[in-house]
DNA sequence: TTGCAAGATTGACATTTATCAATCTAGCAG
DNA sequence: CTGCTAGATTGATAAATGTCAATCTTGCAA
C-alpha cells in the first residue's frame, strides 16, 4: 500500500487514536485494490468477510428485495463501510455497487474483530462511529416517515447547497435515478417534484441546480437539524 | 433500588461484563422513578442528560416535523433506550412517551461516558448494543422503502405470530392506531389493509388476529431474514 | 345497567405516487 | 459531424394512500 493511503487511512476517526502496533497489523492484512464502475463488492446475506474503506471514488449501498430496489446511502472517501456487520460477524444487511472507478481497502473482519478486542481505543473509536452512523439512519428514517417526496427533495437540495458551499447554484453530485432511489420516489416523480419546487425558485438544468429564492424554499422546505443536519 | 432490579440491570448485556466497581457507581448515580401512563420522558432536541432503561411497562419512540408526528419504535422491558445519543453527548433525535404505567431507571449521561472510558468491556458491550440498533434501524428502513403497506402490514404480523409463540391466533400488542404510525400509514389505511389480507386467511377481531393459511400469508409477505429477523 | 368517550371502521373523495409508453436530450464513439 | 444510447422528461392512466365525516364498537365509569 502506498505511504500516502496509508497515512490517509491512519487520520480516520477510527483509526486515528488506535495504537501503531494494532494499526500495523491491520494493514499488514490488508489489501487495497482498484475497481472499475459498476462493479458489485458485496452482496447482502453474504458473511461480512472485510471492512471496506473507500480511498477514492465512491460505492452505493443499496438494497433489494422480490425484485425492487432501493439506495441507502451513498460512501465517499475516506470512509468505512459495513462496520456493524463486521463487528457482529453477521451477514451484510446491504449490497455495495462501485459509482465509478474506486480504489478500495479491505481489511479482513476478523482482524477487525481482533484488534477491537486487545485495543480499547480502536473500541472505543468504533463506537462513535457506529452512533454517529446510527443517528444518521435515524434521521433518514424521519426524513422518510414525516415528509412528503415534494419536502424530501427540498430538503436534499438545501442540504447538497450547504455541502456545495452555500451559492445559489450548485451540481447534483449524482444520478437524477439514483437521487430518486435515495429520496424514496421513482424518476418520474422526482422529475415531478423538480417542476413542484419551481414555484419556490427552484431551477434544475441538467445536474445544475438554481435556487432562486433562499428563504421562500426554506420557507417550504422547513429543514431541522434533527434530521437534515449530518454532523451530529 | 429494589436488589431484584439491580440484578436484572446488572444481567442486560449491555452490563454484564462491566466491572462491579463501575457498575456500582453507575448505579449510585442512578435513580429509578414510577411514570403514569402518556407521560413524556423526553423531548427530542433536548440535550441528552440520561441513558434511560425500562424496567417494566413500555415507551414509545417517536418523533414529530412540521405538525405530523410518527412512531419509530417501542421499548420493552428490560431495555436502555436513547443509548447513541448518551454516548455523543448529542441532542435527543426522539421523544419518549409512556404507554402504560412505567418503573424506569435513569442513569446520568455523564456517567455512562465516564464508566464507558474507564471500563473497556462496558465499551464494547456499547459497540455490541450499538451495532445491534443500527442493523434494526437498517432493517426498518428497508421495510419501509421496499414494501408497500400490505407487504409491511403481512410480514409485521408474521413477526407478532412468532414473537407470540407462533400459534395460528395471537394478539397485538400495541393499539391500532399506533401500529398504523409504526408501520407508516394511517389508521384508516390499516383498517383496509387488514381486509386487504382477508384473501391471505388473515381475520382480525379487535386485537386477536388469527392467520388461516399460514402458507398463503408467506408467499404473499415473502418475509426476509435480512429485514425481518430482528435478532441477527 | 346505562351512557360516555376513545378508538376503530367505513364510505366518499382528493391527493399522491407508480406505471407504461412515448418522446426528448446530452454525451460520446466512430 | 453524425448517429447512437442511456438517462431524463412528459403525458395518460392506474393504483395506492391520505383526508374528512359519519358511524360503529368496546371498555369503563357512574
Amino acid at each position: 500500500m502506498p505511504d500516502s493511503e496509508y497515512r490517509d487511512i491512519r487520520k480516520l476517526d477510527l483509526f486515528s487514536q488506535t495504537a501503531d502496533e494494532h494499526f500495523s497489523s491491520l494493514m499488514r492484512g490488508a489489501y487495497v485494490q482498484n475497481f472499475p464502475a459498476q462493479i458489485e463488492l458485496i452482496t447482502e446475506g453474504e458473511p461480512s468477510d472485510f471492512l471496506h474503506i473507500v480511498l477514492s471514488g465512491s460505492v452505493d449501498l443499496f438494497s433489494e428485495w422480490n425484485g425492487r430496489a432501493a439506495s441507502m446511502a451513498t460512501v465517499r472517501p475516506i470512509s468505512t463501510f459495513i462496520l456493524a456487520a463486521t463487528i457482529k460477524d453477521a451477514p451484510y444487511l446491504m449490497s455495495a455497487r462501485t459509482l465509478e472507478k474506486s480504489r478500495i481497502a479491505l481489511i479482513p473482519s476478523q482482524d477487525v474483530r481482533a484488534v477491537f478486542d486487545a485495543d480499547s481505543n480502536f473500541a472505543r473509536a468504533i463506537v462513535t462511529e457506529l452512533a454517529q452512523c446510527y443517528r444518521a439512519v435515524i434521521k433518514a428514517q424521519k426524513d422518510l416517515k414525516l415528509r412528503t417526496s415534494l419536502e424530501r427533495l427540498a430538503n436534499f437540495l438545501l442540504r447538497q447547497q450547504r455541502h456545495a458551499g452555500g451559492g445559489a447554484a450548485f451540481e447534483l453530485d449524482l444520478e437524477k435515478r439514483r437521487l430518486a432511489s435515495v429520496l424514496g420516489m421513482t424518476p418520474e416523480n422526482l422529475s415531478r417534484a423538480f417542476k413542484g419546487l419551481q414555484p419556490y425558485g427552484v431551477v434544475a438544468k441538467g445536474s445544475r441546480v438554481t435556487i432562486g429564492d433562499q428563504a421562500d424554499l426554506e420557507r417550504f422546505a422547513k429543514p431541522n437539524p434533527l434530521i437534515d443536519d449530518f454532523s451530529t
